[in-house]
DNA sequence: ACAATGGTCC
DNA sequence: ACTCGGACCATTGTA
């Protein structure tokens, strides 16, 4: 990794001269901290919309009984199962088998989608139960006196990802019509604002960074839609007759890209042929072949030492790599590719959050003048860390001046030889501040 | 208590 | 016959 920092910083790169372990230890009182502010919970919008859904789906447990002709634990998979292909005798030919028999993951029944009035019923009963079970009925009872949630931070001990639990603030729901409704729930406390800035396509910049890729770093610097091109590139048209569903494909193939790409995982990603996935992971790394080249030197690499490493001095084991068993191998080589940028990427946030920390107790808290004290305004602080988000609460009067630091501190803070591009958002609740993004 | 299954996020 | 990387958490059903 050395060598790719001298590299790099000769290209004009800005990284900072510390270690992983010292990123460690300089984030960990900012953790601390961000523990003990917690995030405001808007508890009653919270509590009505479980009412609202459980109602919903109760609704749609009868329904599904009705259908099936008897009552059942929808719940259980092996119940269902029985249900569904004994009882009603749906095609079961193209599902995934599981060790226990045939799956009725989502993915699987939106095949029987139109065979049967009961599996879409099924598909939103699974939906609403999720949001149910997982978030609106416990967060309620996780609030302290102040209405605020404290979740405990930790850290991905072979990414160095961070991590969020009890409760876990990284996965609360953002797809679909009750995403944003749960969204709204969290909110900032009375005379303040949200701030949510985001990075844009960090890990595919850090792998163009670290792979060299002249193709991708020439659009990165000119500001393409990065997966409009990959479209154009993989279908072979220009970008002006790129449509929705070139782009989806390819957006898919670029985080397929990051992953560790295979023909069956992207086959199974896209749900379309492994054959077909197979060409186009032969066009893209005829294209990309810089990133050919860093995929290869990581399996390499891994072979040879036994792990590899993030931008930051890292590493992870990867014994395995030598493994007999094929499938156990070719893991460890997805792994190999995905770790260094998945890991270098958390190392850029956790820096601009020491950075964003710092700056924010010594710049913005020294200008008491503009507080006005009828308000309870508080300083600005960090709440939460969604791997390549963050979300900060200050007060109303400030609020324009502190997402500009936020934005200035995450682009800036370490700078990759393309630019590093952030979206930065403000609102009264956690939804529209990522869905007003300010200029 | 634990495995298996399924589902939410980046 | 086969998992695209990384988490956390709920429910069911068996030990």
């Amino acid at each position: 990794m050395k060598e790719i920092l001298k590299k790099a910083e000769k290209l004009g790169c800005k990284i900072p001269h510390k270690k992983w372990s010292d990123i460690d230890r300089e984030v960990a009182p900012v953790l601390r901290e961000m523990e003990k502010a917690g995030i405001k919970i808007d508890v009653s919008a919270l509590k009505r919309l479980e009412k609202k859904l459980s109602i919903k789906v109760s609704g749609i447990e009868k329904k599904i009984y009705k259908l099936a002709g008897r009552e059942f634990n929808i719940s259980s998979p092996g119940q269902l199962s029985e249900v569904l292909f004994s009882k009603l005798k749906l095609p079961t030919e193209d599902l995934r088998r599981i060790k226990t028999g045939i799956s009725t993951s989502a993915s699987e029944l939106e095949k029987l989608k139109d065979k049967h009035k009961i599996i879409p019923a099924i598909l939103e009963y699974r939906e609403l139960s999720k949001l149910l079970s997982t978030y609106l009925e416990p967060l309620p009872t996780l609030v302290d006196g102040d209405s605020r949630l404290h979740t405990h931070f930790g850290q991905d001990t072979r990414t160095t990802r961070l991590t969020s639990s009890e409760p876990n603030l990284q996965n609360i729901p953002i797809k679909g019509e009750r995403g944003p409704e749960i969204r709204q729930a969290f909110i900032a406390e009375k005379g303040n604002k949200l701030i949510s800035a985001d990075y844009s396509q960090i890990e595919l910049r850090v792998v163009a960074c670290l792979a060299q890729d002249e193709v991708m770093l020439e659009a990165f610097s000119r500001g393409e839609d990065i997966h409009a091109k990959t479209a154009s590139e993989l279908f072979r048209i220009p970008v002006s007759k790129v449509d929705h569903d070139h782009r989806r494909l390819a957006k898919t193939v670029n985080f397929g890209i990051v992953y560790g790409i295979s023909p069956f995982g992207l086959s199974q990603a896209l749900g379309i042929a492994r054959e077909s996935a197979a060409e186009y992971i032969f066009r893209y790394f005829d294209i990309h072949r810089g990133i050919k080249r860093y995929c290869k030197e990581q399996i390499a690499l891994a072979k040879k030492y036994g792990y590899v490493e993030t931008l930051f001095g890292f590493r992870r084991k990867l014994p395995e790599i030598n493994s007999e068993n094929k499938m156990v191998a070719e893991s460890a080589e997805r792994m190999a590719i995905n770790t260094p940028v998945q890991g270098t990427a958390a190392e850029i946030l956790k820096l601009a959050m020491i950075e964003l920390h710092r700056k924010l107790k010594s710049e913005i808290r020294m200008s008491k003048s503009e507080t006005n004290p009828k308000f309870e305004c508080r300083n600005p602080k960090l709440l939460l860390t969604v791997h390549d988000e963050l979300v900060v609460e200050a007060p109303a009067a400030k609020a324009k001046k502190v997402a500009k630091l936020v934005k200035e501190v995450m682009e800036n803070e370490v700078k990759l030889c393309v630019p590093v591009e952030v979206e930065v958002g403000i609102g009264g609740n956690w939804d529209s501040a990522k869905k007003n993004v300010i200029k």
